[in-house]
DNA sequence: CCCACTTGTTCCACGTAGTGGAACTGCGTA
DNA sequence: TACGCAGTTCCACTACGTGGAACAAGTGGG
C-alpha cells in the first residue's frame, strides 16, 4: 500500500467508452499513468493504471522511452521524459495568457486559495492552484485528480453533464465517502446537482476534506459541455457557509470569463 | 507566410532516424505539432509539421479529439485539448521540486534572465524562464524553439554529443544565419565546441538575436548524455563580454545540480 | 532452505488496425 | 473559366501491434 491513495483505478472510460482503444490510445494513457504523482513507477502499475496488458505496456514503455517521452530510472522504473516535459511547457508557454489573470483577480477578490481543474472520465484535475492570503496551505496540488460527487467544481461539472453520462458515472465508480458529509446517495446527489444547475454555483461542505469548505462554478466549452471548473476554497473555522455564499458572484463570473479561454 | 518563423520542419529525427515511425509514434509527434506555439494550427501545417502523411495525419486528428487531447475550433483548426493541458499540469506539477530552486539561485546570484531548455532533435525548447531584475523582457517564451548552433545552451548541447550526430545535425539542417555573429561554417563551429567541451559552457555573442548576449551550460542526463541546458541572458549594452563569463561558475554549477532533476 | 508468489522480460502466431496514394469536393483566386 | 490548394473520403495491402503463455530473476515466509 504504497504511493498516495487518490490515485482512482480509472479503468473505467467515461460516457459510451469505445473500450480498449488502439495503439496510440493505449501510448498515451500509458503516458498519463507514467505521469501521475507519486515518483517514478513500476511496469505493473503503469499497467494497472492505462488499464493495458502488462506485455504490451512493456513494449509501449520501451518505445516511449527510446522517443523521449518517458525515462527509466534504475532498472524498470518509469519517470517523465525531457520530451514530455518539453510538450508541457509547450502547452502551458502557449496558454491562453487570460486565464492566469482571471484566476488572480478572483484570488485578489477573495483573498482565498483559487483552483482551476479540467474534467477527465471520472475524476477532475487541477491544473492550476493560486495559494490565499492565508499563511496555512491546503494539500491540494497541482496535478491531483479528485472524484466528482465530493469537490464543488466536479459537482459543477456533474450538474452540467446529461444525465445519463451522470447516471453512467455513478454506476461505474459509485459514490465512495471521504467524509462524514460526503453526498453517497444518488438521490441526495441529483437534488443537489438540480439546485447547483438553477444558481450556477455548487458547493462542497467539508464533503471532500474535513474544514475545507469550497464554493465553484464549472466552465463550459463553446458546445455547452463542462471541460473543468474554478473553485475558490476555505477553512470552516475562517469562513462561514453564509459568507463563503458571497463570492458566487466572482466564482460564476471567473467560470464564465475562462469559458473562452480553456 | 503567416505564423512564426522559428517553427523548423524538424522533419529530420535526431541521431539514427528509425524514419517514419508507428501509430504511437505518428499520433505524438503529430500532438507536438498542434501544441506548437502560432495559435490554432490548420491540418496540412500539422501534417507538415509532424511529417506525417495528411491523410494519416487527419485520421489521427480525429482520434485525438475525441479522446480530448486535441480541441478543434471552428472547422478544421487544431488546438490543445483539456486531456493535454491535464497531462501538462501533472507533468509539471509533479515536478522535481529542486529545479525551480536551482533556477531562483542562479538568477539571484546573476540578476539576470536564466533559462531552462530541453534538447530533442535539431532544437531546444525552452521549458522554464525567469526574468531578470531589468525592467526590459527578452523575446523568448516558455515553449519557444531554438536551433541549437545559435544559442549558448544548444551549443552547450552540441559539445557533448557524439561527433557523428553532430554532424548528421550540421549536414541535415545546415547552420542556417540568424544574425552577423551567427558561426555558419562547420570548422568554426567545431572549433567552439572544443572549447565549450574545455571550458565547461557556451557563449552567444550576438549569435541568435542582436544585443543579446547568453552564457550557458549543458545538463547531463544519468547516461552522459546532454538533455538540455541553463542560460543566463543579458544585453550588450549592460554587461560586456568579459562580465558575462563572470557568471560562469554560476552557470556551471546550476547545471552540474540540475543533472539529477531533469 | 525451499517453495510460492510477484515482477520484469521474451516469444510468437494471428488478424486487425493503421497506412498513404489517389480520387473527390468546394472554395478562393489569377 | 480554369487552376490550385485545403479538407475529406475511399480502399486494398500488409506491417504492426496484440496479448496469452512461458521464462527468468528476485523476495519473503514458513
Amino acid at each position: 500500500m504504497p504511493t498516495h491513495a487518490e490515485e482512482t483505478p480509472e479503468a473505467v472510460r467515461a460516457g459510451r467508452s469505445s473500450a480498449a482503444g488502439s495503439a496510440a490510445e493505449k501510448s498515451l494513457r500509458v503516458l498519463e499513468a507514467v505521469a501521475a504523482p507519486g515518483g517514478p513507477h513500476r511496469l505493473t502499475d503503469v499497467a494497472a493504471a492505462a488499464a493495458v496488458p502488462k506485455s504490451s505496456t512493456f513494449r509501449i514503455l520501451a518505445s516511449l522511452v527510446d522517443q523521449g517521452f518517458v525515462r527509466q530510472e534504475f532498472e524498470s522504473r518509469y519517470e517523465v521524459g525531457p520530451r514530455l516535459r518539453a510538450l508541457s511547457a509547450l502547452v502551458d508557454g502557449g496558454e491562453p495568457a487570460g486565464i492566469g489573470r482571471v484566476l488572480g483577480e478572483l484570488q485578489r477578490a477573495t483573498g482565498q486559495t483559487v483552483h482551476l481543474a479540467l474534467h477527465s472520465g471520472d475524476t477532475i484535475t487541477y491544473i492550476r492552484k493560486l495559494e490565499g492570503d492565508q499563511p496555512f496551505r491546503t494539500a491540494s496540488r497541482v496535478g491531483m485528480r479528485m472524484p466528482l460527487h465530493t469537490t464543488a467544481i466536479g459537482k459543477g461539472v456533474l450538474a452540467h453533464l446529461p444525465a445519463g453520462e451522470v447516471a453512467g458515472l455513478v454506476a461505474a465508480t459509485g459514490l465512495p465517502r471521504r467524509t462524514p458529509n460526503t453526498l453517497t446517495s444518488p438521490q441526495a446527489l441529483y437534488a443537489q446537482l438540480e439546485a447547483v444547475r438553477s444558481r450556477g454555483h455548487a458547493l462542497d461542505d467539508e464533503e471532500n476534506e474535513p474544514t475545507i469548505r469550497c464554493i465553484g462554478a464549472a466552465v463550459l466549452g463553446p458546445s455547452g459541455r463542462p471541460v473543468g471548473g474554478v473553485s475558490v476554497t476555505t477553512v470552516t473555522f475562517l469562513v462561514s457557509r453564509e459568507e463563503i455564499e458571497s463570492y458566487a458572484p466572482a466564482v460564476r463570473a471567473a467560470a464564465e470569463a475562462l469559458a473562452p479561454l480553456l
